[in-house]
DNA sequence: TTATATGATGCATTCGTATGCAAGATAGAA
DNA sequence: TTCTATCTTGCATACGAATGCATCATATAA
């Protein structure tokens, strides 16, 4: 166990003084270049390394960024994370992860992380409270909600996909294929991603003269959702069931697809098309081959990366709320009728 | 933006002095209890919170442990991460998440984690070089290889599964159901966890007079798998092709299973088994029902715990190994003949 | 009542780095 | 040569909390 070198210890061996050093490590500060050098020298012969939590004490900046999620069994969560960390890493800054269970530990952690002093927070999944939204405006903390929309007011900044014309996008690929019997089996009732996919797809579907046919909720969990699609699909009467269901994300989608083909031995897509949301790289794997709309992931990341950086070095700068397009991808899951013999 | 309440702001309220403070939020430190109910009561007032950082410079404890991956597609981690993630919040430590790109990347990101003053590291997929190994060592920051093996010498604890009793699970679930040509798709070659899966299965193999019929390279990644599947089983003489293939994670198994099944019109298991190691949720999948060798990431994650508490406590603390039971999961990709008909 | 142990409290210092300020050094201009 | 402008450098202090030490208050025992 040996005591890690401070600035005082290269300053020592340098023959210079700590500031010297200090400056050394400071971009854009005054040193000569022959300072420099010694210090340098120094500094490499006692495997010298700024200490960041001295540097965060003075500066204020601690170059960490909070991201919080709630659960990683929705593969587009971990995408987004990989990326989304590499993103940040590539500005310098490092990411403090958490995971919520559920909404009512948020604000708690929330609390222990601005113990922390992060210079930002993403929320992948929780909500945030008013009230600690304002605790993180007011502690100059910018906050960015990612795939969700703001329901705290002007302080809180958002990313998110345009999932109402994702909605309309789904039900015009399902009426294109000539179905009728059209059911939807939703997320998170209070989530806005929910809200707003629901709200594109029935209204599209109204704007054809169709109404849902059915529709269960399942959670945005995979649980759920079997039992969302059992109760959907089950019984006899193959008029009394859709034939086709948009499934409010991927992740649902494949547990609906799972239990229609499993355990109610109906075929996908020939007995019910099935689309979801997200595009998560499952969905493209030859077992199910989903079609599904697309959220631009890379995109919504660099968004919140610009967002974040210029909220970190100007707070003055007012919320923003992104809202990026989306785009069809067709699978097997919903061929239409004349594409299904290939 | 307001300035956070420091410990002498809440003093001053409280008409104690700052240690009266500290104390207050120290554990089995001595306040009494008239003193601590002021503190608490000015503390509310003021909305203080003590600042971690501050606490971090002085008692050379962050309670930050890093954990450093290298990619979240193989869903394996995403799932350990999140259950790691939750167990140290239980204890009150909190993640610092890296993705490393490569192993080349692992040093100098460490460099950068120990600049935060962790209070440990998790190495989920990347290596570490001894020197590094050694560096954190001194610094007496505890060091937990994850599913694999430490070459760095004794300093480095381990937790992992018993890779070559599972690699021999898969060779006589493989022997059992009769098969003769049996098949071996490596994960990443200089890895601890394919050499002992291989390692196993091999000499299970031998044990029973047999020898691996063919081995292709898939190094753990999606893409390389469906190439290693292609070379193994393209051509048009059946009985050049195995008969059953152990391949050596789920992540790529999925990915065999779509090119044997989409590509090359072969059945699974009918014309050829497939075994993975893992059991990550997708092999549960009504699309694949992949068999495979389960790792209870539950009691990996409770040991990497239990090792970190106990290191960081008593920095005396010998390196560990953990090596842990796996378990055979059949599903319907290993079905045998005789069962095939269910 | 006095002596002793125990608990509570404040003072002063410490952790490692950044930075305003003033002084010193150097170079260029007059 | 002298004066001014620019660049370097060190000193001293600040960031916010934890803790050893000494002091003081209280409780208990004798």
């Amino acid at each position: 166990m040996v005591k890690a070198a401070t600035s005082i210890d290269v300053a020592k061996l340098a023959g210079v003084s700590q500031s010297a050093v200090s400056r050394t490590y400071t971009p854009g500060a005054s040193v000569a270049e022959h300072t420099r050098d010694k210090v340098m020298d120094a500094a490499r012969k006692l495997a010298y390394r700024p200490n960041a939590i001295a540097r965060t004490l003075i500066t204020r900046k601690s170059r960490m960024i909070a991201v919080v999620a709630s659960y990683l069994d929705n593969q587009f969560y971990p995408v987004v994370i990989e990326k989304l960390s590499k993103r940040l890493q590539d500005d310098g800054y490092h990411v403090l992860l958490f995971i919520a269970e559920a909404n009512v530990e948020a604000d708690e952690l929330l609390m222990q992380l601005m113990q922390y002093h992060v210079d930002g927070i993403v929320l992948l999944s929780a909500n945030l409270s008013s009230g600690i939204a304002k605790d993180c405006a007011d502690a100059g903390i910018p906050v960015i909600l990612f795939n969700r929309i703001a329901q705290a007011g002007g302080t809180v900044n958002s990313v998110a996909s345009d999932n109402e014309a994702g909605g309309r996008m789904a039900a015009r690929a399902l009426l294109a294929a000539g179905h009728e019997r059209i059911g939807y089996i939703a997320g998170m009732e209070d989530s806005s991603t929910n809200r707003d996919r629901e709200a594109g797809f029935t209204s599209e579907l109204a704007a054809h003269g169709r109404r849902v046919f059915a529709r269960t909720v399942g959670h945005y969990s995979f649980e759920s959702a079997q039992i969302a699609a059992r109760q959907m699909f089950q019984g006899t009467d193959a008029k009394q069931k859709p034939s086709a269901v948009f499934v409010a994300n991927d992740h649902m989608a494949i547990a609906v697809m799972d239990v229609l083909r499993g355990e109610l031995k109906l075929r996908v897509p020939q007995d019910v098309a099935v689309i979801g949301f997200d595009n998560v790289p499952q969905s493209a794997w030859g077992g199910y081959s989903l079609s599904s709309i697309e959220q631009d992931a890379q995109a919504m990341i660099e968004a919140t990366a610009r967002i974040m950086m210029a909220q970190i070095q100007d707070e003055a700068v007012l919320a923003q709320h992104v809202n990026l397009p989306v785009r069809l991808i067709e699978r097997g899951s919903t061929l239409m009728p004349s594409k299904k013999a290939i």
